[in-house]
RNA sequence: GGAGAGGUGGCUGAGCGGUUGAAGGCGCUGGUUUCGAAAACCAGUUAAGGCGAAAGUCUUACGAGGGUUCGAAUCCCUCCCUCUCCGCCA
């Protein structure tokens, strides 16, 4: 890991005495992580393709002659191990029946010898693991057959519209100047706050989001059926490697600098662990939770392009849905999921459209994703609220998530999916860009006025 | 943060250097019995990985990591977590 040129704080933390969450322990070794490497073995090209049509050019030669090479010291150091273990039996034996010191302690030099070796294979092996684990982490998931091939977002295929663009008697204002007026948007003192890239909310503008959070939470507990948590928001870095944002994406997260723990980028990451290292019966799946969290994002290198206002903010609300489900039902889940966060969009009346993303704009954990975007009549854009994911075995891989088909059955990973429903700053900056008025107030969709103690219009709060 | 007590299989709970992957109990699975059920009895019941077509076999795991030893659940060190008391605090 090239360590040096991550902005301080960042993670890796800067705690000498921590534990590097890329090296393994051997309980975590035990478990298979990543992709699997018996179907690698037995489809290479498989893999290479899926690779290649993600952008990534991998050396699966050098993986699979790493990976020959780590299994050969393995049955080496074992065999190894299982000749001292005979002996050190034969040794308790002859103890046992008073055999003569002199052979007792032939016996043993013999059993030390046979153990040094062993141990020193071993620990050959578990230095070639170790490297092979840490690029083998590095590669993304596959992608589900049915996505579009492409090699960027200009692939990507739209796959439904609802709603039109809202028209306008006068010319609609953005959210940066139509919130601020309002005084329901406070950049300027954000600013002061925390540097640029954070918002403040004000009055109406505070209570309308948390409105959308209450509602979000209400909608998918109350008609969706999904149990509602609350998390933490600071995790253990392995976490992240087990939703995939680690170790390849260290540069996008915050860190803190005498723990092992980081800020969570999403809800995905502590409600999809949750469960991490669980055996789960099938009759428990699926599991299906929501939760409200802030997100936290560094947004390294994003600065300066299309984010003016909070369309793009370090630190923001969403309500996550999220599903550990079997792998027969995970791509129809995907759609009930996905219908889930447009229902949402609906009620509110806010014109979106659908898109499947194709394999070189995916995300890395990703296997197949669709992406809600809302339209902005102030800036004539579509702004992404929601991103619905499976990702198939890949994060129950390296999560360590199981379940049970049958009773007695053998585990086996199961397939985990979420999605943003929704994405608070782009819902208000549609909100109240859509529901704007000539003289500059805003109106409240019907949905939301109970949660807003029947306010109807947002008004100057100055 | 300080002091003490603990962390063993799905659960409970023994073991405290050598057939202990782990007694006993509970639960679960299959069988016997029964018209059926209960009870009783018998048998089985952790996971990961290597080799193998399979049967099987070997390795590893008693919170985690390391050490001592021919051999560790058992002894030593470090860390983590839980509980109790004290301190502090929303």
């Amino acid at each position: 890991m090239a360590t040096a040129s991550l902005p301080a704080g960042c993670w890796p933390y800067t705690s000498p005495d921590a534990p590097h969450p890329l090296r393994h322990t051997a309980a975590e070794c035990r478990r298979s992580r990543m992709i699997d490497l018996a179907h690698l073995r037995k489809d290479p090209a498989f893999f290479s393709k899926a690779w290649g049509d993600r952008g990534a050019s991998v050396d699966v030669d050098g993986l699979l002659a790493l990976d020959a090479l780590v299994r050969e010291l393995k049955t080496a150091s074992e065999s190894l191990k299982a000749e001292v273990n005979q002996a050190s039996k034969s040794i308790a034996q002859a103890a046992r029946s008073g055999g003569g010191a002199g052979a007792v302690d032939a016996a043993k030099e013999r059993a030390r010898q046979l153990g040094d070796q062993a141990k020193a294979t071993d620990e050959r092996r578990v230095a070639l693991e170790q490297t092979l684990t840490d690029r083998l982490l590095l590669l993304p998931n596959p992608c589900h057959p049915a996505v579009p091939l492409g090699a960027d977002s200009a692939a990507n295929r739209v796959v439904d519209t609802w709603g039109q663009a809202p028209t306008f008697a006068f010319t609609p204002k953005a959210h940066y100047d139509l919130g601020p007026a309002l005084g329901i948007i406070d950049f300027d003192r954000a600013a002061k706050l925390s540097g640029s890239g954070f918002v403040a909310l004000r009055g109406a503008g505070a209570r309308l989001s948390r409105a959308l959070i209450s509602w979000f939470l209400d909608v998918h507990t109350g008609t969706h059926g999904y149990v509602e948590l609350a998390v933490p928001y600071l995790v253990q870095s392995k976490m992240m490697v087990g939703t995939g944002q680690l170790p390849k994406f260290a540069d996008q997260f915050y860190a803190c600098r005498d723990d092992d723990l980081v800020l969570i980028p999403t809800a995905e990451v502590p409600v999809t662990n949750l469960h991490a290292g669980e055996i789960l019966e099938a009759e428990q799946l699926p599991v299906r939770y929501t939760a409200h969290t802030p997100c936290f994002r560094r947004e390294a290198g994003a600065a300066g392009v299309g984010t003016r206002g909070m369309t793009r903010v370090h630190q923001f609300d969403k309500v996550e849905i999220v599903w550990l489900t079997t792998p027969e039902r995970s791509d129809a889940d995907l759609l009930s999921l996905r219908g889930h966060a447009e229902t949402l969009l609906r009620q509110l009346g806010l014109h979106y459209r659908v898109l499947e993303l194709c394999s070189g704009d995916t995300g890395f954990s990703s296997a197949h994703t669709y992406d809600l975007e809302v339209w902005s009549p102030g800036t004539s854009s579509w702004l992404e609220v929601s991103s619905c994911s499976t990702f198939g075995d890949f994060q129950a891989r390296r999560a360590g998530l199981r379940y049970r088909a049958e009773k007695g059955g053998k585990p086996a990973f199961l397939h985990t999916l979420n999605g943003s429903a929704l994405a608070l700053p782009r819902c208000l900056i549609a909100l109240l860009e859509t529901y704007q008025l000539a003289d500059g107030s805003v109106a409240i969709p019907a949905v939301l006025q109970p949660y807003l103690g029947g306010l109807a219009r947002i008004g100057s709060c100055a």
